[in-house]
DNA sequence: CTTGAAAATGAATGAACGTTCATTTATAGA
DNA sequence: TCTATAAATGAACGTTCATTCATTTTCAAG
């Protein structure tokens, strides 16, 4: 008796295509912007004829979607299970994740800023939601610490934004190899976003560990 | 006798087609993407067939090229010639004066940071020596604040460029008519900016009036 | 009013687009 | 080996694209 769950259909491949498409169609999306990119060239780069990308999406729409979905989804489960040594504060563990994440994932993240205008209204609304989700993540984190004292931020909402803006533009110019590490590039960061958020009476901290 | 420098060709109207056509060519990239926008749309938003546009711009490309160009050249004159009250800081005039110019020009703007991989190489290369050029004002604000004592910075480019994707960050979400005037938009970002790079023993100036 | 050049028209061009579909090929289970 | 289904093919569909061009219209200067 075999499990239901490893059983692969006839003539199936797998979902290995499928998987393929989305590679290609990220790195083409993410180089010159959807509507730049034809089906013509996803098909090129899988190694298959334009016609086969339809056994595996219904449009070319949909594999935005695809990849938009699943990149915010990701996102929130990645911070839900991110591990953090327990003493580490909840601003540094924020901006340390969101470094490394989108620094892993550049063309994900690209895509998913770049590309929203060309989401279908549903769609859009989807990925705009789990955009707030997140970013409450941050809001919350200052909005506490400011409560108890631990920072000073006036608008925690517009706190958000400047710091995630500072942050989701690190791919824009890091690269690597560069003169700097991605560790350089996180305590870089984390001590601009601690002195901004500081308490007026607090001294910074400059050793981040 | 009369100027030649005022005399206009016969049958010509001026240059008031053209500046239509970029007014409504921004707009609509702005909207949708370069990639997404087509001549015959232009055309209709000026009133006129899309054979009409080849009068005033050889191609599409030349529009994007000329509303990108000229956008980065007049953000440097706009510096070069922005007043301000002499007793202002140099970091305040750089935030203030990048907030108001950006939230002024918000699809210029838009446009010359998301359409640039859609420029041929060469233009590609102007406008990216424009925005270094324009970063470059920023980073020796940060490196002489912070030789003098005022500032502690660093890494003056890291810290450039933390700074600008903050406050490029604006237009993304401020709208005129909400609970934030532009000025307290200003200040809010002006106290973060401050902060982030403050010496550490130097007191934060929370008013900024 | 005439003239001449700029601007706009209307029609057309070939190329590229997303997508469809009847047919063939590949493959895993019986 | 046979069967059933997924996957891929190859060709085509109608549409839209940027661009061209001969012709017509517009209009300031003479």
């Amino acid at each position: 008796m075999q499990s239901i769950a490893t059983r692969s259909p006839p003539g199936s491949k797998g979902q290995e295509t499928a998987k393929r498409v989305r590679k290609a169609a990220l790195k083409r999306f993410a180089g010159a912007g959807y509507a730049a990119v034809s089906m013509r060239e996803i098909a090129a780069d899988v190694g298959v004829r334009p016609g086969a990308l339809y056994n595996h999406f219904p449009t070319k729409q949909d594999i935005l979607k695809d990849l938009m979905l699943t990149h915010m989804a990701d996102l929130l489960v990645a911070w839900d299970t991110a591990q953090f040594p327990a003493a580490m504060d909840p601003l540094e563990r924020f901006v340390r994740f969101h470094i490394r994440y989108h620094l892993e994932r550049a063309d994900e993240v690209f895509i998913s800023y770049m590309e929203l205008r060309n989401l279908e209204p549903d769609n859009f609304e989807i990925i705009e939601a789990e955009r707030r989700r997140y970013e409450a993540i941050l809001t919350s984190i200052l909005h506490e610490g400011s409560a108890a004292g631990r920072y000073s931020v006036d608008d925690p909402k517009v706190a958000t934004r400047a710091i995630i803006a500072m942050l989701t533009g690190i791919p824009t110019w890091y690269r690597e190899g560069g003169h700097l590490g991605e560790h350089d590039v996180e305590d870089l960061y984390l001590t601009m976003v601690r002195k901004a958020v500081a308490s007026e009476t607090r001294k910074f901290q400059a050793e981040t560990g």
